[in-house]
DNA sequence: GTGTTTGCAAACAATTTGCAGAATT
DNA sequence: AATTCTGCAAATTGTTTGCAAACAC
């Protein structure tokens, strides 16, 4: 079951993610994909981004500012998200945080970790 | 002006707050201190959630199952978060990442860092 | 033809807000 | 007395869901 079927919309969220690399709200995807598809309906925007979620294709990004946001990079590294006007990317090109990806010794199981670091992006630094 | 008077509410929600280990959501701060205070209500605590948030007294945690979870321990540590029952803890003694508490260097100003391990947990792992 | 996906609208859930009265200083 | 805080209810926002039609295989 769940044989899954070729889908315009999907690929078009998909395309639209993997072209960007900041990491858009499901709304804000919405607004962008609706200018090649003017009738897709902003559930199916939520369906298939959970879909490629499930897939692996994709990762949500959760900074807490309300709503989810969605990266087409699905690699495990770092975030930084600007507490002033809530811009959210990846950490910038050598500033990875040079801790292997290792996780900690606990009793149950670790999958995944996310580190997300909050402040003040350079662009609203200098305005 | 925000002169800060004082609250039964405020205290008793910090009083609770402080006094556990995991990372309740504002509901579930609400169902409890309810038996204390009966009139009190969900509105007030998401005030004064936010407001001790601000204050820097608590922290909010939001490891992406839609709701906010509050962490009465303000000082930087970082999460688990079971994935199948939805606990969310710090991590158990021992088991905090060895690095320091540094900020990668980028252009902006890095204020604070959240990082949450997924997976499953112990309790979990055996049912 | 069968089963998945879509658009639409309604439903839902978490959080925020406006307001008149109660509590704090 | 001046303000802040509260309870209540309604409003708002982000996300999910049910359904009949459209699409993919």
């Amino acid at each position: 079951m769940a044989a899954l079927k070729h889908s315009r919309q999907r690929d078009l969220i998909l395309t639209f993610l993997r072209g960007r690399k900041d990491h858009p709200s499901a709304d804000a995807i919405y607004q962008n994909v609706r200018e090649s598809i003017p009738r897709i309906s902003l559930g199916t925007v939520y369906r298939n981004l959970s879909l490629l979620c499930d897939l692996g294709e994709i990762r949500r990004v959760n900074p807490g500012d309300g709503r989810e946001h969605f990266d087409g990079n699905a690699l495990p590294h770092d975030h930084f998200h600007c507490e002033r006007c809530g811009c959210l990317w990846d950490l910038p090109e050598g500033a990875e945080s040079k801790e292997p990806e290792t996780f900690p010794m606990i009793d149950g199981r670790i999958t995944s970790r996310q580190t997300i670091y909050y402040g003040i992006c350079s662009h609203c630094l200098t305005t």
